[in-house]
DNA sequence: AGCACGCCGACT
DNA sequence: GTCGGCGTGCTC
């Protein structure tokens, strides 16, 4: 008696094969089981996605159904749960089942055969997992460890002589005490609005801390938008857990790590045997048997969006998982998104998610940077820094104190141009400019990666007469050190210095930390107090934690002030709040720390709201504004994209999709918008065009795009479809 | 997506 | 004479 199984493999959205493929077996293989399957001349990994089908019903001919190749039993049948939430995935983002759920396994698990795992399997099975631990309280409750604790990372561990136990107490402010209180004893979700510097990561841990003492299998996992800031976080939570569950309990998922780490943390994650999963957007899909809380840090972050391949947002996917699995998700933020921001409204106006706030930062005179804006319109003509501010980074240098400059545009300056005949460094292959990177003398296209020497006279006209436009962190640095090169720091070394000594300047961007291990070996100058003024891009402004620096100045703080999507002030605050965080965070150096905008509109109502460090009236302005004008999150959204060698192609398939959707009952109460280029329209030679499609209903949008597939693909077939590259559907896009 | 098959330009 | 360009088409 042979089965047949329906199977999932890789196969993307836009091949004909949108469902699982049906193979024969020997046996009726329980839904989840990972196994391999010939397809065509290739063999792939397949996850056997449901029960065996009757092939009268699929009305399919059993002698061309082609068997098994192999049955990796070594792992277990992956959970429904897990498969639950690849089901949700595709189908919310409109991908191919297939191309979701093998994209969430790690990509070892695809490329070694069934013998290569089987082998590997093996060689873990003989490590074991678990060492057996002394028994320890926390916060009171009991709880099984590995290694007796002592005084490890503020923990404070005193060993009860009667029972042999330890206790172990934290140091929480009120604040944190409330809101892990109300966390405890609520169902959620919860918002946890806290103010840079006001401790969430104490908060992150205490939650995962208390849980895991309460439950001896209970798992979770916490997620940030940066492999940047995973090392920082897994130092953190190993600091605090390693001693409690060994070394084993805590593991990480980013792209950053190799194929085979990334399989050892997913095996140990679906085994149970990781109690802690740290991870960007990609944990999200972790299997993981006994999972009780998500964590989701700086949720307002553009990262968690995926941009590619299915275009899912983890931080919506581990609301919905959370649901799904029975598990408590904690967003937190000191800019919350406005999505986030909304559903935490109070329950009675409709509000969905718990917010917990957090206002205050920590320490004893910790407060929060004063923000002061530089009138540019009152500065001298075409000056880059108004000399007040200069004046005080010069001041602060003297004082042996830190500053830091901002400015989000990498290389020496965005475009480069002939004075005589006004050519400009265009790349030739996308419609943007190339950047003039003067460290390495190369144009560099930003976009496409088209890099070039940059030539001695125009390429137009011959005359060597060209120069740099505006600015770039490249430019910006040097510029500086020019500019404070007469100033003088506090003397290290009288005899080396004997008139003090000369300031030291640091960039942190892209390019400056490509190397492995440069970021990190950068930020220890800053740390170790190497470096006065520290100039970067946004890079700079997230997460990472600045001791002494006392000043922080944003240079173009205008950049995104006028800018034509409707989430760019969201963005700039956010950015901006975060940027003042890094001021001041060391209790001590606080007094006195400002944050300084450069700007040619001071009394815009964003930067009056960043002065109170206001978000919350930042935010209900912005809602306000969004919902008159019927935008997310009074509305949903989905993008059509589509790619071809030429504009009239990309732009052609749209509109005539658009017109095939007008037959569908579903388009009632869908808006389709007219198709536009992007705004950078070309790149790497490809046309680029997009589609809006909009609707007050999440649900009527839905409807619609299900419905709209057919006609998508059918449109490709047909001649308006001719010459087009791709097309992809992007639901609930960030930028538009 | 891969990987075939298939039909036209510059090289051993 | 072939090696190889990427245009279409298929995979249970």
């Amino acid at each position: 008696m042979s089965y047949l199984l329906p199977i999932l493999v890789h196969i993307p959205a836009h091949s004909q094969v949108a469902g699982p493929l049906i193979y024969q077996s020997e046996s009726a293989l329980p839904p989840g089981t990972l196994v391999r399957v010939p397809l065509g001349q290739r063999e792939l990994l397949g996850v056997v996605w449901d029960t065996p089908v009757d092939p009268v019903v699929a009305s399919l001919d059993p002698g061309k159904l082609r068997p098994l190749a192999a049955i990796l039993d070594g792992i277990a049948p992956l959970a429904s749960c897990w498969r639950q939430l690849v089901t949700f995935t595709a189908d919310y983002y409109q991908r191919s089942l297939g191309e979701v759920a093998l994209a969430a396994l790690p990509p070892q698990l695809r490329d070694l055969s069934s013998v290569q795992l089987a082998r590997r399997l093996k060689r873990h099975a003989t490590t074991p997992r678990h060492e057996s631990p002394p028994t320890v309280i926390a916060n009171g409750v009991k709880q099984s460890g590995s290694r007796p604790v002592s005084g490890i990372g503020g923990i404070e561990a005193t060993r009860n002589d009667e029972t042999g136990t330890f206790v172990i107490s934290h140091s929480l402010s009120t604040e944190q005490v409330a809101v892990t209180a109300r966390f405890d004893q609520e169902a959620g979700p919860f918002l946890l609005f806290g103010a840079t510097g006001s401790g969430k990561t104490e908060v992150y841990l205490q939650c995962v801390e208390r849980l895991l003492a309460s439950n001896a299998s209970a798992q979770s996992l916490v997620m940030v938008p940066e492999i940047n800031l995973t090392p920082q976080l897994e130092a953190r939570f190993r600091q605090r857990f390693d001693a409690l569950y060994g070394a084993h309990a805590v593991v990480s998922m980013h792209s950053g790590m190799t194929p085979a780490q990334r399989l050892q943390s997913w095996l140990a994650a679906d085994s149970g045997a990781a109690r802690i999963v740290l991870g960007t957007r990609m944990a999200v899909f972790a299997s993981m048997p006994q999972l009780k809380l998500i964590i989701v840090d700086e949720e307002h972050d553009p990262s968690y969006k995926s941009q590619e391949g299915a275009r899912y947002s983890a931080r919506d996917l581990a609301v919905y998982r959370g649901r799904l699995e029975n598990a408590k998700v904690l967003l937190g933020s000191a800019t919350p998104s406005l999505e986030s921001w909304h559903h935490s409204r109070p329950l009675s106006e409709g509000g969905r998610y718990v917010r917990l706030e957090m206002p205050s930062r920590i320490g004893s005179n910790a407060s929060l940077p004063l923000v002061r804006r530089v009138d540019m319109n009152h500065q001298p003509k075409h000056c880059v820094i108004a000399p007040p501010l200069l004046e005080a980074i010069a001041q602060r240098v003297a004082r042996g104190e830190q500053s830091l400059v901002f400015l989000n545009r990498r290389g020496y300056a965005p475009v480069l141009r002939c004075a005589d005949c006004g050519w400009k460094s265009e790349c030739p292959h996308c419609s943007a400019y190339r950047v003039f990177h003067k460290i390495d003398r190369t144009l560099r296209c930003h976009h496409c990666g088209y890099a070039e020497r940059v030539p001695r006279t125009c390429p137009a006209c011959g005359n060597p007469d060209i120069a740099p436009m505006g600015r770039g962190t490249e430019r910006l640095e040097e510029h500086l050190a020019e500019l404070l090169a007469a100033v003088r720091r506090p003397n290290s070394d009288p005899e080396l210095w004997p008139e003090g000594e000369p300031v030291r300047i640091a960039r942190i961007d892209a390019d400056s930390t490509k190397l492995k291990g440069a970021l990190e070996a950068q930020l220890a100058r800053v740390h170790s107090g190497e470096i006065d003024v520290l100039v970067g891009t946004q890079m700079i402004a997230k997460g990472h934690d600045f001791r002494r620096i006392t000043l922080v100045a944003a240079i173009d703080a205008d950049s995104a002030l006028f800018s034509s999507d409707f989430r760019a002030p969201e963005r700039l605050f956010g950015l901006l709040l975060q940027a003042t965080g890094r001021a001041g965070r060391d209790a001590d150096s606080s007094t006195g720390s400002e944050m300084w905008l450069q700007t040619f509109h001071p009394q815009h109502p964003l930067f009056e709201a960043l002065k109170r460090h206001d978000y919350s009236s930042f935010a209900a302005q912005q809602l306000k504004e969004r919902e008159q004008a019927a935008m997310p999150p009074f509305s949903f959204q989905a993008l059509l994209r589509a790619e071809a060698r030429t504009q009239e192609v990309a732009q052609g398939f749209l509109t005539a999709a658009s017109a095939g959707a007008a037959e569908l009952p579903q388009s009632q109460q869908v808006t389709r918008y007219p198709a536009v280029p992007l705004s950078i329209q070309r790149v790497a030679n490809v046309e680029r065009a997009q589609m809006l499609i909009e609707s007050p209903s999440r649900a009527a949008l839905q409807r619609f795009l299900h419905a709209w597939q057919a006609v998508l693909h059918h449109t490709r077939q047909q001649p308006d479809g001719k010459g087009l590259i791709r097309w992809a559907l992007d639901v609930d896009p960030l930028t538009i």
